[in-house]
DNA sequence: GCCAACGTTGGC
DNA sequence: GCCAACGTTGGC
């Protein structure tokens, strides 16, 4: 299958870029959204390559570029009855919440705002600029996705 | 910190 | 199955 793009949300006070460049890679636990979790759990995989998204920054958008590492599995954090994340609803013989684990690939030199974002004709359509969306894992279209890389390469520059 | 938008829960 | 109440997300 050809591979896919994908845009993915952290508030970078939780887990930022930085945090996965020091990391080198990453499970992304805690998504408790059922439309996200099927995304992970039938449709990304190793190799497709993921926009990394800062929420709740200033500016939120889009830091840099990580990929598919692994692809969907359970999300054992659900079970954890310490974690934040924590739901008594589910076990281990029928897991509900599912993750995957991300690589990281490259940090852009400066944010390509959710302000840019919109004001840029070519990414009309995607998703993260339409209002009330809150999706945490998202489709995006290859165009939009080498029109955003190429913004962020050239960032803050 | 505020609040609009949205998803989930639970009473009926 | 409806829908009000509630919790969460995330921009500002």
């Amino acid at each position: 299958m050809a591979k896919r793009y994908w845009l993915m949300k952290s508030e970078p006070e939780t887990y930022s870029i930085d945090d996965l460049e020091r990391d080198g890679w990453t499970y992304w636990d805690g998504v408790r959204n059922y439309q996200a979790r099927n995304f992970m759990r039938d449709e990304m995989r190793v190799g497709d390559e993921v926009l990394y998204y800062h929420s709740n920054a200033s500016p939120p958008g889009v830091a840099g570029i990580a990929k598919v590492s692994k692809a969907g599995y359970p999300d054992f954090t659900a079970w954890d009855k310490r974690d934040s994340h924590f739901d008594p609803k589910t076990s281990k013989d029928d897991p509900t919440w599912m993750m995957v684990d991300l690589a990281f690939v490259e940090k852009f030199p400066g944010v390509v705002s959710l302000d840019t974002l919109k004001n840029t004709p070519e990414l009309e359509g995607m998703l993260v600029i339409r209002r009330g969306q809150r999706l945490s894992v998202q489709p995006v279209e290859a165009a939009h996705f080498r029109v955003v890389r190429k913004l962020g390469r050239k960032a803050g520059r």
